[in-house]
Formats: C-alpha cells, sequence, structure tokens
DNA sequence: CGCGGGGTTGAGGTCAATCAATCAATGTGG
DNA sequence: CCACATTGATTGATTGACCTCAACCCCGCG
C-alpha cells in the first residue's frame, strides 16, 4: 500500500551498526507493520505493562521515560527514527519504563510472536537485534556519565551532539541543522535538570556560538566547538566504520 | 582441579533471571573457565580495548566505569558474583567502558569464540545471554534515573537496595546483612557524589536507623525503611517471581 | 479574544562541591 | 619496635551550581 515500506529506515538503521547480508533485509523488508500516529506527550507503553508487540520509530522522537516517587521525571533516553526502543520486550515481559513520544510521533508496531519466529529462523537477525539492544545500552552507560559527572553546560553539548550523530546516520539531517521541536523541558528531563536551567543553559551555548535556535529549527553552527564543549567522543554508538566516516 | 566448579554461580545467577533447561545447564556447565584474582582499583579490561574473552564474577565486585574528558570517574554499574559485566564484548567489538574491581576480585574468563559456539548450536542459551544482557540495560535505565532525579540521600539508599537485593538472589548474602568493603570513593563515583558528601550522607542513613557498618561490614538494621528511603522497586532487576518471593 | 503551552527573566534558597585539616587503621623498612 | 607513609573515613568552613518560586512574554488556536 505504501510506496516506500516503513521497514526501510529500520533496514537503514540497522546497517548502520551491522553489516546486513541480503536475505536478511528481505526478511526484515517483508515484516509486517501497523503504523499509528502519537502527539507530543502521549504514551506508547507504560510502565509495568507487558505488552505483545515492539514498535518501530518512523517520524518524530520517543523517550524513555521513568517517575521518580516524588513525582519526577527522568528520560533514560532518545530514540530516533529507524530505533526499536523497546525491543527488550521481547525478552523481559514486563516493562521497567514508559515510553512517550516526545514530539508527534509515527511509530510502527511488530507483532513478537513474528519478531521470535523470524529470530528462531534466522540466527543472524537475532543477532543483529541483540547487537541493536548492546548499543541501546552502551547509550544508557554514556548517559549515567553525562547526568552523573557532567555540569550542566557539558551535559547539554554532548546531548546535542548524540541527537545530531544519530539523526544523521540515519539521514534525517543534513549537516548539522536539525529540525528538532523538542521542548526544554524535555531536554531538562533528559539532563536531570530544571527548565529554568535548561534555557540559561542554551543561552550560553548560543552566546558562545555553538548553536543557535530558529523557532524549532536547531542548528549547530559550530560542530567541531560542540563537540569539544560537550566532551563528545561518538566511540560509544558503535556506529560501522563508513558511517562514521560519513559524518 | 576444583571441586566447586567456577560456572556455579554463573548457572545460579543465570537461573535468577531465566529458567533454565537441564541440557543447557550441562553445556554451560562444561564451559572452560580460566580463573584469575585482581587486587581493588586493579582494571579487567580497559576503554578502547578488543577483547577476545569475556568474563563472569566469582567473588568480590566489578564496576563498569567511564572517565569524562575532566578526569572525574563515573562508574555506571555494579557487577556482583555470577554477573557477566562484559557480555556485549561479544557482538560489540570496542570496549566504550573499563572494567574495575572495587574490591579484591575473583573472575573468569570465558573465550569468545567459545562463547560463539555455544550461542550457534543452542539457540535457548543464545536467549539466556541475550536477556542478561537486556536485565544490565534495565539496570543502566535506573541508574540514570537514580542519578538524574533522587536526591543524594535517596540515592544511596537506592543503590544499596538494589545491591542487597542482587547479592542476596545469588546466595552471598543472608538476612540484610552484607560484608560489603567498597570505598565511599565508590559510592561516590556511583551516585555522581563527592567522597565528602557520602560520608555525611552515609552519617545520615546511620542516624535514621537504616544502616549501619561495622568496619566493612554492611547492616540494614531497617529493610523496610531503607527500601521506603531509597524509592526502591526492584521490579527493573527482572529476577524471576520464585527469587523475588524468596526475598 | 481569552487561553494554554512553551520560553524567558529575576531573586532568593538549598544541596552538594571544594578546600583543608584531622584521625584511625594498616603496612613497611630500618 | 618504632618512625613513617598510605589509604580511607571524618569534620568544619566556604563556595558555587542549580533549584524553586513567581512573574511575564510570545504565539498559535479554539
Amino acid at each position: 500500500m505504501a510506496q516506500v515500506p516503513s521497514s526501510n529506515i529500520l533496514i537503514r538503521k540497522l546497517q548502520t551498526i551491522s553489516e546486513l547480508a541480503e536475505p536478511d533485509i528481505a526478511i526484515l523488508g517483508n515484516a509486517r507493520i501497523e503504523e499509528k500516529q502519537y502527539q507530543a506527550n502521549a504514551d506508547i507503553l507504560r510502565d509495568g505493562d507487558q505488552p505483545t508487540l515492539s514498535f518501530v520509530v518512523l517520524d518524530g522522537m520517543i523517550g524513555s521515560t521513568k517517575m521518580t516517587g516524588d513525582g519526577k521525571r527522568q528520560i533514560t533516553s532518545f530514540f530516533v527514527p529507524g530505533d526499536i526502543p523497546d525491543l527488550h520486550g521481547l525478552h523481559l515481559s514486563v516493562m521497567d519504563c514508559t515510553f512517550t513520544a516526545l514530539m508527534p510521533s509515527r511509530v510502527g508496531f511488530m507483532r513478537h510472536d513474528a519478531l521470535r519466529s523470524i529470530c528462531d529462523q534466522h540466527p543472524s537477525i537475532t543477532t543483529v537485534f541483540w547487537r541493536s539492544t548492546l548499543v541501546d545500552a552502551a547509550i544508557y552507560r554514556e548517559w549515567v556519565t553525562n547526568v552523573g559527572r557532567r555540569d550542566a553546560y557539558t551535559g547539554m553539548a554532548h546531548i546535542l551532539c548524540e541527537l545530531i550523530v544519530r539523526l544523521r546516520a540515519v539521514g534525517r539531517i543534513e549537516d548539522h541543522v536539525a529540525r528538532l521541536p523538542i521542548t526544554q523541558a524535555a531536554l531538562g528531563d533528559a539532563l536531570g535538570l530544571s527548565t529554568v536551567h535548561v534555557n540559561r543553559v542554551l543561552q550560553d551555548l548560543r552566546r558562545d556560538g555553538l548553536i543557535s535556535t530558529v523557532g524549532s529549527h536547531f542548528h549547530a553552527t559550530d560542530w567541531s566547538g560542540l563537540v569539544r564543549a560537550g566532551d563528545f567522543d561518538g566511540m560509544y554508538l558503535h556506529q560501522r566504520a563508513a558511517d562514521v566516516l560519513r559524518q
């Protein structure tokens, strides 16, 4: 029905971290995907759920979030088009976090039993999926460090660098201009900061000529400066060499 | 040579998160493991390494650590006996973090090629290993939240709860008395705090009757109080029901 | 035209870092 | 057996990063 199958972006993302064999690409391309649109701040899966579906991000951005007992929110990771945020649901029956759309987003659902049968029949795809969850874990590790040991200015620059590299890898931004209608509140929840402080840190980054913002457009005006300011080394994203060189 | 094969603790740990079939237990029990002892603060694998071995913790405690550009250390997770901290090395060729012994520790090395051939021949073991790495990722998620959105007092209580539950699950502590010769500096690096502040927070926890310390012995004198203080819900550890009930 | 969401600004307060000692326990060489 | 070094814990004083509260502004929208 769709000229551009929604599995395309999934395949592209997986290719940024693994080499995919032709037959595997065909298998993944034929996977049945049910598309659905979400508004900003809509929950897709909730902490405590026992889902029978996983989803791939097609457009927009999804956050994996956790709430503390006193109602504060932490975003533990961003997920951009091509990512399968809840692939772990395939093997962990109860969700330990909530997936929320951080901007208007389109996602594609895939049935767990279908994914499991693909994995059973194609061990090489199992490896690719496993690797994808391992890269997610590597990103979590970096976020612990970012939140625990970097100050607000450095952490903000870091997280922006990560977003730009990941979006570039799947062709969603050119150069270092990102259309990122992400709220300052979301950035704060990602970095463990208040929205007020996020605002001030963004002003500092603008003052230093590292970024500029025009409405929801977000621009890294000094990429190497931003990388330096953010103490950023994208190695933890484990992208294939070919993709890294394309940066 | 050893009466108690070092794979026992590995099997026990895997059983806390997955049901293991008899044949799989036999396969894992026969895995060749090279034991090695490390002193406190010794690195086992370093950021940037390309290891051909993975290791299981046999005794002590290992931390996965990252350094920031200005030389601050963050511990992104603890690993206790039975855990395989660097199982991700099986599919991510370059290490993105360092594994350090946080106290005198004994670990057992297993060759990647041996592990890969086990996975190739026994898909059910692949699933168990995959699930193990997914639980590690769930722990990272919780740590992001702990470091980002909980204050020092709550975060400290939380991390102590996690350690106690995980150590109990593999039978390394009875009741809630833990022998934990972990330094306050390590706790600080885990929580993103200075050692001075760690010291003061521990005093607060003692003052409130939640913990007591005698030398390197560490005792949760009020388990339910500590759980409450730490905003702790162990669901994210994804232990099997039988194990959770045994708490 | 009023409303709400997101962004911006200012003032004051707090949690935790830093700096700088001191102390206890352990180990080491003479 | 003691002088000395080392590691980790503890304490006090000061500083600073970031939070909270409380406005206000801007803009799109029903």
